[in-house]
DNA sequence: GTCTATATATAGATAGAC
DNA sequence: GTCTATCTATATATAGAC
C-alpha cells in the first residue's frame, strides 16, 4: 500500500482517473515531469498502458490535470482559511504547514520545484498551467503580505509583491536542498528565518 | 555563436573534448540532464553521435565531467579569493557575483537547481559527484559565515552551518523562479534580504 | 473501459571501416 | 578521432477487438 497524497488519496473507492491522477502526482514529485511514463504507471494501477490513454489521450492532458488537482487543493485552503478569521501571522503558519506532506515524504520536494527546474521542456499548455497556479499563490500570499503590514503583524521594509518572491523561492529551495541532503529540520528553520524576516527586514 | 559559459568558452581554440562538455554544460542548465541527449550535441556541434561517444562513453560519464567543471571552476573562485584578502562580507558579495552569468543568460538556473530537483532520477556516481560539489560550496560559505561572525561583519543567531542551508536554498529557489517569471531583478533582491537577515537575523 | 497489437520516434550504446 | 551502420530498449500514441 502506498502513502495517500495531500488530500487525494489513493484507496479502492478511488476511480481510475482520480487514482492515475493520483498516482502521476506522486511520481511527478518523485522524479519530475520527463522521467516518469505511462509504462510506469501501467505497471503501478495494473492496467495497461493503452488504457490510462482512454482516460488522457496525450500525456500533457494527465500533467495538466495533476497541476489543476494542486490548483484545487490551494483554492480549497484558501476558502477554508477565509473561514477561520485567523491573523495575517497565524494564516502565514497555516500556509507553512500545507508544504508539511512534502516534508515528512521523503522523496518528494514541491510541484513548483520540480517542474520549475523542468520548465522549459515542459510543453506550452502546462506551462501555462503552472503559471497560473504559481500566480494564484502569489496574489494570496501577497495579500496576507500587505494585510500583515497594514495590521502591525508584519514590519518589514519593501513591497509585499517583493517580498512574496523571497518567501516563495526560500521555500521551494529549501525543500530541495533539504532532499539531497536527507535533512527535513532545515524547511522549519527556513520558516523561522522568513518569520524573522518579516518581523525586522 | 553561442554566448559563452562561465570561464569555459566555446570557441575554434577548444579542443572537441572540452567543446562537447562546454555545450553539454549550456543544455543540462537550460534543460536539464535527462532532457538533452547526445543526437541533440551532436547537432550543434556538427560531429556524429559515435564520435560522442568516443569522448565519454557513457553519458554519465559526461555528467560528471559537466559537474567537475563547475566544481573545478568553483576552486579556482576560493583560490583567487583568498589571495585578494577580502572581508567576509566582501567574500559573500563575491559569491553572489559567482551568478551573475546565470542571471543574465535567461534560460539559465543554477546547476544545483537543476540537478537538484533531477536528482532521484541521476545515476549514482553523478549523485556522489553532486553531493561533493555541494559540501565544497557549503563548507567554504560555512567558514566564510563564521569568519564574520567572529569579525563583527555579521550579528546573526544561530548557527553558521544552518544559515548556510537558508542562504543557498534562496539563492536556487530565486533562480528557479526568476526563471519562470521572467525577471532576474529578485534575485538582486535576494542577496539583499540574505545581507539583512545576516545582519539582524 | 480495458485489452492486444502495432506504429513511429528517439535514446543510449557498440562494431568495425577509414 | 570520426564515420556509417546497427542494436536494443523505451516512450508516446493509435487502431480495433472484446
Amino acid at each position: 500500500m502506498r502513502t495517500p497524497q495531500i488530500t487525494l488519496h489513493q484507496s479502492n473507492f478511488m476511480n481510475t482517473k482520480d487514482q492515475i491522477v493520483s498516482i502521476a502526482n506522486r511520481m511527478i514529485l518523485e522524479k519530475g515531469y520527463n522521467s516518469f511514463s505511462y509504462q510506469h504507471l501501467s505497471a503501478e494501477i495494473g492496467i495497461k498502458k493503452a488504457s490510462i490513454h482512454y482516460h488522457f489521450p496525450a500525456k500533457h492532458d494527465l500533467g495538466i490535470a495533476v497541476i489543476q488537482f494542486h490548483h484545487e487543493s490551494f483554492k480549497n485552503f484558501v476558502t477554508e482559511i477565509k473561514e477561520k478569521g485567523k491573523s495575517p501571522m497565524q494564516q502565514l503558519d497555516e500556509f507553512f504547514g500545507t508544504y508539511k506532506h512534502i516534508i515528512t515524504q521523503k522523496n518528494q520536494i514541491c510541484l513548483a520545484g520540480i517542474l520549475g527546474a523542468e520548465f522549459k521542456t515542459l510543453p506550452e499548455n502546462m506551462q501555462e498551467e503552472m503559471q497560473s497556479y504559481f500566480e494564484s499563490r502569489r496574489k494570496w500570499l501577497e495579500k496576507v503580505l500587505a494585510d500583515g503590514l497594514y495590521s502591525g503583524d508584519f514590519r518589514f521594509t519593501g513591497q509585499p509583491k517583493d517580498m512574496v518572491f523571497i518567501i516563495m523561492s526560500t521555500l521551494q529551495g529549501i525543500l530541495q536542498i533539504a532532499r539531497t541532503n536527507q535533512n527535513p529540520d532545515y524547511f522549519f528553520l527556513a520558516t523561522q528565518k522568513i518569520k524573522n524576516l518579516l518581523l525586522n527586514g
